[in-house]
DNA sequence: CAGTGGTCTAGACCACGAT
DNA sequence: TCGTGGTCTAGACCACTGG
């Protein structure tokens, strides 16, 4: 048997028990080290497969923790995420990161040649941050969207601010690593692996109202779809 | 700059700029390690994060090699694989692992106390393993499934043999590494990560025909979610 | 300040693939 | 048989965290 492999599964076991819970930090690289007479090349070849796995995650320079429940989430529905997070008896929470103006588009030709906002947030569940997202929409039909509340639904402020409704959308899901300046938003490693959605949403008249990019942790997330 | 960003980086250029074309070989870890002056072990950091990004994937022992297109597919629509496949110009294929019969049904109580099939398959693209699954039904609902074609749609012989239709559905996806044994089935190394599928389908009277789980590899498909 | 993870060196042996 | 990737050793220095 494989070295990493029993300190692998050494600790998958200690998870299933629920001797490690949780948000709970595991020993440090080097007791385990020591613990399996091994080097921290080995440990870390089988911690990385944990985190692959989705089972554990590591904060920068702080340590591995166990990963904490999944955020179940269907995209084939209206989200409002601090909604959802409630539900499932998350505490969520929405940070602005920027809101620029972008005079030339070249993100989305479909949004037109106006200038766009790019608002970008963090959104956490119990104070773990789990995803980064640029949401992009012309400029010219959401005056001052910088003096509207943007911690909240966005659906929202465009419905009941600018007379907006969101009618359907169409989202393209892969798995992939975060882009370096999300990963160091996020505060993870570069190379964390992730879920990357982009999300077109149209009013009923299929006009595009915003184009949107998010990366989501991939052990923080499960999406359910129904199948007609 | 980090020494395994910049071979990252320059293996993305030559990705970007068709130097390296899908399906073809990269370099040896040890040509790379001369080429930067530098360790296996550094090299190797740069690939794994390039697998995980999906630009590239290892075939055991044989070498790393750049990543063909992705499957597109959205999971809401009842798919066949080899129509979709064909669609998007790929040779698909369909292996038969095993058939066997599970006498005490431990997989998944709605399919009721009687035995079980479990049909395991392998799916590939233009040769390569992408996709395993295992799918379980009620023995009792399809006598001598053994004796039909099983390489092809399920979803059709259960309409056309035996008069079963699917009418809807409900997946689970979510993010992890292959198991051990399917890693050893579609030849990868264990802890390679992975899109795991459960997919529950029902009759129109809400009967639970079959539970399917699917592992595809996370580089060799984009889902596409359509909202209302 | 001590301890942590992140990065890196300079080797080694093995199983397996290609030839 | 030789080259490949897969695994492993025994160290090192650094940036950062937390006390």
């Amino acid at each position: 048997m494989l070295l990493y492999q029993q300190i692998r599964h050494h600790l998958q076991e200690r998870l299933a028990t629920g001797e490690l819970q949780p948000g709970c930090k595991l020993p440090s690289e080097r007791t385990l080290q020591e613990q399996f007479n091994s080097t921290r090349i080995t440990v870390r070849e089988a911690l990385a497969r944990l985190e692959a796995e989705g089972l554990i995650y590591s904060q920068k320079r702080r340590g591995w923790f166990v990963t904490p429940e999944k955020l179940k989430w269907n995209p084939a529905k209206k989200v409002n995420f601090n909604l959802l997070a409630q539900e499932q008896e998350f505490t969520p929470q929405t940070r602005i990161v920027s809101l620029n103006t972008l005079l030339d588009n070249t993100i989305c030709p479909e949004l037109g040649n106006g200038a766009l906002y790019c608002l970008s947030r963090v959104r956490s569940l119990n104070e773990r941050a789990i995803m980064f997202e640029a949401i992009h929409c012309a400029k010219a039909r959401f005056v001052d969207l910088e003096k509207q509340r943007l911690d909240g639904s966005i659906t929202e402020v465009m419905a009941n601010v600018y007379a907006v409704e969101i009618s359907h959308e169409t989202c393209q899901i892969s798995v992939t690593v975060l882009p370096d300046y999300v990963a160091e938003i996020l505060e993870k490693n570069n190379g964390t692996p992730c879920l990357k959605i982009t999300r077109s949403r149209y009013s009923a008249d299929n006009d595009l109202i915003d184009f949107n990019i998010e990366y989501w942790l991939h052990d923080a997330i499960e999406m359910i779809v129904e199948g007609h």
